[in-house]
DNA sequence: AATATTAGCGGACTATAGTCCACTTGTCAA
DNA sequence: TTGACAAGTGGACTATAGTCCGCTAATATT
C-alpha cells in the first residue's frame, strides 16, 4: 500500500510556478482564521462570508483558494488526515510482520475509523455536503483512501486465504465504509445512541463473518 | 409485522378537526404541480419558489403544508411507499408460511429496497437532505420503516436459529442499511457503476454469511 | 528598468431555502 | 344568523452559498 496524495489544493501547484507571495500570506491567514471562528462558534455556525470578512479578504478570495466551505474543511485536516494514514500504514507493517491476519487488521483499521471520523465530523460533514452538491462525479477525498485501504485489506485478506469463497470484494468494501458516512455516522452515534465501542464491535462482527 | 402509519401530514389530521375546504384544494393543487414540475424538469432543478408560484399561492402557504422540500417530496412518494410496504409485508407472510428462512427474506427485502432507492432516489434525495438539517434528531420516515423491516426480520431469523451467535442485531440492522443511504446509494451507482444486480447480490453475500 | 502576462483580488450579484407576521376567511357554537 | 377564533394565506424579508468580472499588482521576460 502507497500513500494517497492528500494535497489537492496544496501550495506546490501540481501545473507550474510557485503560489505568488501575496497568495500564499492570505492562505494562512485564511485557515487561520477559519480554524478560529470554527474552534469557537462550531463549523456549522459559521459561513463563508464571516471568515472572508473577519479575514479581511473578499469573497471572491476565499473561493477562489476554496472552491466550497468543504474544501476549506478538507484543508484544515489535512494534517491529520496524513498522520492518520501514515501511521495506519506503518502500523500495519507491524502487524503483517507479527502474521496478525488481514482480517484482523481490516477490523482494527475500521475501529480506529470510526473515532477519527467520530472526531472530525463536524468538518467531514462540510467535506460530504460538497462532494453530493457538485454533482455526484466529484469523489470524497477521505472516502477515497479509506476505501483505498480497505480494499487493499480485503484482497490481502484474500491471497492469504482467510475469506469465504466467492465475494464481490470491491462492492465489499464500500458496503463496510457505508456505515461511516458521517451524516448516517452522526445519526447512530446521536440518534440511536450508539457509542464509539458499539460501533467499532458491530463492524468487527462484519468483518469476521466474511471468513471461511 | 405491523405496517407503520407513513402519512404524518396526510389529510385525516391526528389532532382534531378535518382541514379546510380551501386548503385541502390547495394541497391537491400544490402536490399535482409539483408533480408535473419535477417531471418535466427533474426534482433538483425545481425551487419551492417556483412551485409556489405556478401553483398560484404565497410561499408561505407552501412551507405551512409542507415545512421543506423534502416533505414535499415525502407526499409525493407517499402512495407508492405504501404499497411497498403492503406488498412487502404480503410477500413475507407467503414466504413464511413457505417455510422460507428469515435470512433468504431479507436478502430478497434488501434487493426489492435496492430498487425501490434507485427509482425514487430523486426524491429520495430531498427527504434525507431535509431530514439531515433538521438536526440529527430529526428521523428519516423511510429509512424508519426499513430498519423495522430489517431488524424484525433479523430477530425472526435469530429466534429461528437462523444466525451465528452474539450478533448485535440491532446494529446490524442499521449497518445493512447504511449502502442504502441515497448519497451514497448514487454514489456507487453513478461514479462506481455499480448495477442494481450487483449491489442486490453484494448485500445478500453479506446476509448469507451472517447464517450460523 | 520597463513592460507584458496573468494570477490574484474584491465585492456586487444571483439563486434558493426557509421565516415571519399582518391580514383574510372558513368553521363551529350559541 | 352571526360573531369569535383558529386555520389559512401571501409575500416581504433574512441568511447563506456560490458566481462573475473588471481592476490591481506580482512575477517573468527583455
Amino acid at each position: 500500500m502507497e500513500r494517497i496524495e492528500l494535497e489537492p489544493m496544496g501550495a506546490e501547484r501540481s501545473g507550474g510556478r510557485t503560489e505568488r507571495a501575496d497568495a500564499a500570506a492570505n492562505r494562512a491567514l485564511i485557515l487561520c482564521t477559519a480554524e478560529r471562528l470554527f474552534r469557537e462558534r462550531g463549523v456549522e455556525n459559521v459561513c463563508m462570508a464571516e471568515i472572508a470578512e473577519v479575514a479581511g479578504v473578499g469573497k471572491g478570495t476565499l473561493y477562489r483558494r476554496y472552491a466550497n466551505k468543504g474544501e476549506l474543511c478538507l484543508a484544515l485536516m489535512d494534517t491529520q488526515m496524513t498522520e492518520f494514514q501514515d501511521s495506519s500504514l506503518t502500523l500495519f507493517s507491524g502487524l503483517t510482520a507479527q502474521g496478525v491476519p488481514y482480517l484482523e487488521q481490516l477490523a482494527r483499521f475500521l475501529r480506529s475509523l470510526v473515532e477519527f471520523t467520530d472526531i472530525h465530523s463536524p468538518l467531514l460533514v462540510e467535506v460530504e455536503r460538497a462532494g453530493m452538491i457538485q454533482g455526484v462525479d466529484r469523489l470524497n477525498l477521505p472516502h477515497f483512501w479509506q476505501y483505498m485501504t480497505v480494499s487493499a485489506l480485503l484482497r490481502a485478506a484474500e491471497r492469504n486465504g482467510e475469506l469465504a469463497a466467492n465475494l464481490d470484494l470491491e462492492y465489499l468494501g464500500e458496503a463496510l465504509l457505508a456505515p461511516l458516512q458521517v451524516d448516517y455516522f452522526r445519526f447512530q452515534r446521536y440518534v440511536r445512541g450508539y457509542s464509539i465501542e458499539r460501533i467499532g464491535e458491530g463492524l468487527r462482527a462484519l468483518v469476521e463473518r466474511l471468513g471461511a
